[in-house]
DNA sequence: AACAGTTTGTTTAATTCTTGACAAAGATGT
DNA sequence: ACATCTTTGTCAAGAATTAAACAAACTGTT
């Protein structure tokens, strides 16, 4: 590779990053140092300078980094300057809110199909697609070559799944299944959403901070 | 406090830790070792057992861990074994998508009111709840003490309401707003979902993993 | 009941991540 | 043009996390 491995703590970190950036932005901010960055989003300055020079000098000594620069290179870093084809499998509720909610053209994603089994949502609108049949999938994908799947579909049927879209040029998978997907393959990337994970985590810190109050008292 | 602070990446493991452990439990699993399970999850044996170390001592030299057992230990450390009473706020696309597909009860909270402005959706079933207007949420609050909430209104209602909610008694937020919200209170806790960032994540995953193809070849 | 085989809990070592420190570079004001 | 102030990029120290190693405890079998 040509730079060192970039560190997961500090993917995880980009994308506020450039969220916080964009509120910048909008509000008008032209520069920006990373003492001031630090304090708006809760880190030390430290770490915000260490963390963007893995990218290479985007700031000015003296003067701070331009925001409008500097979002544009770690947009850049994530990909979000241009659009990978995606797909919606499963336009249940959940599927459906998904695709309506996401503002897929700034996450560097463009939704171009929704597929389900169910014939009663099969046809539905979601925005500008509509819902298709789970057996012009195969075609679907020969013809408009979608390369990003969301997986709103049950746990069990995504699991079987995965293979199919993979040979259909399937590479990147975001998924809302309980099913934990990982990687594995060689050019497949995964990103599990976990919402029940979530909620469980809010469970433990509601319980956490009510016994230590308890301790405290 | 009675125990070390736990680390946070060890609370961000425990679900998936439960999640594990219940599939295990389904499939008739009575006992199972830190190896196996390693093997299961994709982590080391060490790390496992040096996270259920954390608080007591579950397992049985010679033997592994009781399934049952293990994930009734975790279940009441991430205080699932109550359930906290809850409401939606935002009953759009979104919030109604989330309120229908989460497994309430089995993640330790309770939905029992859902609240929106919009009179399009006021009145709408959600599950056995149905959606009420705003104004009347602090009776609401008064009546059914909620100490959790979950914020799927649009960004600025939600930096808006947050204050509100905290006088009413809410304790708990789990945020699927772009806002990106802080504790800072004391006995406020905070679970922020940023599907946005999520998607991002994903872009850099593909994008990333291409760039390294490129060079490879 | 004795022995071989497992597997935990725990200690120690390695690695990774974060923070603090500071020289060098440039900005700003006089 | 000069001096002062700001702020980066980077290095090194410190903290946190993960992995490896191993004695002690228990299982299961003969």
């Amino acid at each position: 590779m040509s730079k060192n491995a970039i560190s997961n703590s500090v993917i995880r970190r980009l994308p506020r990053y450039y969220r916080f950036l964009g509120e910048l932005e909008a509000n008008g901010y032209v520069r920006i140092s990373s003492r001031e960055l630090s304090e708006k989003m809760g880190l030390t300055a430290s770490q915000i300078r260490q963390d963007f020079n893995c990218f290479g000098e985007f700031g000015q000594q003296g003067y701070g980094y331009n925001v409008t620069d500097l979002r544009g290179e770690i947009g850049h870093i994530l990909g979000l300057d241009k659009l990978t084809p995606m797909i919606l499998l499963g336009a249940g509720n959940l599927g459906t809110a998904i695709a309506s909610h996401i503002d897929f053209h700034n996450k560097g994603f463009d939704l171009i199909g929704a597929f389900d089994t169910n014939t009663d949502v099969i046809g539905k609108k979601i925005g500008d697609i509509s819902v298709q049949g789970i057996d012009e999938l195969e075609h679907f994908c020969t013809d408009s070559k979608p390369v990003a799947a969301i997986l709103c579909v049950p746990t069990a049927a995504a699991e079987k799944m995965v293979d199919v879209l993979i040979s259909y040029g399937i590479k990147a998978f975001w998924n809302f299944t309980h099913y934990d997907m990982r990687a594995g393959r060689k050019g497949i990337t995964v990103e599990n959403v976990h919402l029940g994970d979530s909620l469980t985590t809010l469970s433990y810190g509601l319980n956490s901070m009510e016994e230590s109050e308890t301790e405290n008292k």
